[in-house]
DNA sequence: AACCCGGGGAT
DNA sequence: ATCCCAGGGTT
């Protein structure tokens, strides 16, 4: 009484017929899959495809993933969200070289043991690089298996993502366990969609799957409600002298670590409180001028901001306290710069320095 | 187990 | 406005 033994052969005719085309697909390189895979944690195809093609040109292989600057790392990273992603990745990329000599090891086990490889990212590059026939089990996966099985486990839980292992552990195939694991997320991702109807009609296994047979495909998965996100209001500054503007860094812990932003102070300050920060840091204002209001949404936390231009006479040293004064070119060419601050940023280029 | 960590597209 | 994405690390 297991349907799940029966999926593999229509699964996989459907998947040969109507697999997409994809960078990272059929390149028979293991750091190609690895790369992809984490690019891939919690982001979308789409938004992956021109961040994958430019991190490959410039970081071709293990080796040079290990030696690349933080900076530029990031850089190759900005927008992409999720930041500790390629700095585990690095880190583990030098663990690779020294381990093991600069190829990823052929094992499961080890791979689970590098930085920023969890079970479904090891069972992924085991199975698509190496033909090693463990289960790969993403978000698509637990969407599909949960309707095809009517698991009506909580999938945010750790042990119903273990028990969908587990069953998938029994029925996945010897030959191409890579294209099976790709085929179930292929299927999740265009056919047993996670926003809106499930496209039932054109699946290729809804004669195996529960919940269509009992008109309840849409009541899976079952999922616990998230909690509502904090808001924080803050205060932005675009701090200009006669050439550039000041940026920070960020701490190295914590949200957007170590990425660069505009200086900015919680809460919703008056003019008075923003003369008291400049004041700390010797700055001399010639003019402050409100420049509007902006909301970015993460996914635990808003912030609702509002932004002053300040003016101040002309800074001789580009290191000043905890600032940075650039000209808006080099941030970006250097800086990495979170698109929470899109808005204010996109200020700078509008030839606003004057 | 609960919480933290981005950004954006689809509905 | 809400959901959720080829998840993993930390506490």
């Amino acid at each position: 009484m297991n349907s799940l033994r029966q999926i593999g052969e229509p699964l996989m005719k459907w998947y040969q017929e109507n697999k997409r085309v994809l960078p990272w697909r059929d390149q028979n390189n293991a750091y190609y899959t690895w790369v992809s895979e984490i690019m891939l944690q919690q982001t979308r195809v789409e938004a992956v495809k021109p961040y994958f093609q430019r991190f490959m040109e410039e970081l071709p292989d293990i080796e040079a993933l290990a030696r690349c600057p933080e900076e530029k790392l990031l850089k190759l990273w900005e927008g992409l969200g999720y930041y500790n992603r390629v700095r585990n990745m690095q880190k583990a990329a030098q663990e690779v070289m020294e381990k093991y000599g600069g190829q990823l090891p052929r094992n499961y086990e080890l791979l689970r043991e590098l930085k920023g490889i969890g079970n479904y990212t090891a069972g992924a590059i085991a199975s698509i690089a190496y033909e090693i026939a463990v289960p790969a089990v993403d978000g698509n996966v637990l969407r599909v298996i949960s309707r095809v099985t009517e698991n009506g486990g909580d999938i945010r839980k750790q042990s119903v993502k273990r028990q969908i292992e587990e069953e998938l552990r029994e029925v996945i195939p010897r030959e191409k366990p890579g294209d099976f694991n790709q085929a179930l997320m292929e299927l999740g991702a265009v056919i047993c969609v996670p926003n809106g109807q499930a496209k039932c009609q054109l699946c290729p296994i809804r004669e195996f799957c529960q919940a269509h047979a009992h008109g309840r495909e849409m009541d899976y998965p079952k999922k616990a409600a998230k909690k509502p996100r904090a808001v924080q209001k803050k205060t932005i500054l675009v701090i200009q002298d006669d050439r550039s503007v000041a940026i920070r860094r960020r701490p190295s812990r914590g949200l957007l670590a170590g990425l660069y932003e505009l200086p900015n102070l919680d809460g919703w300050l008056a003019q008075e409180e923003i003369l008291k920060y400049l004041r700390e840091l010797e700055l001399e204002p010639l003019r402050i001028l409100p420049i509007g209001e902006a909301k970015h949404v993460f996914s635990h936390v808003e912030w609702w901001m509002r932004g002053y231009q300040v003016r101040v006479a002309s800074v001789e040293q580009p290191l000043w306290k905890e600032l940075i004064f650039v000209k808006p070119e080099e941030t970006a060419e250097q800086y990495a710069i979170p698109s929470a601050f899109d808005v204010y940023a996109n200020y700078l280029k509008e030839e606003k320095i004057r």
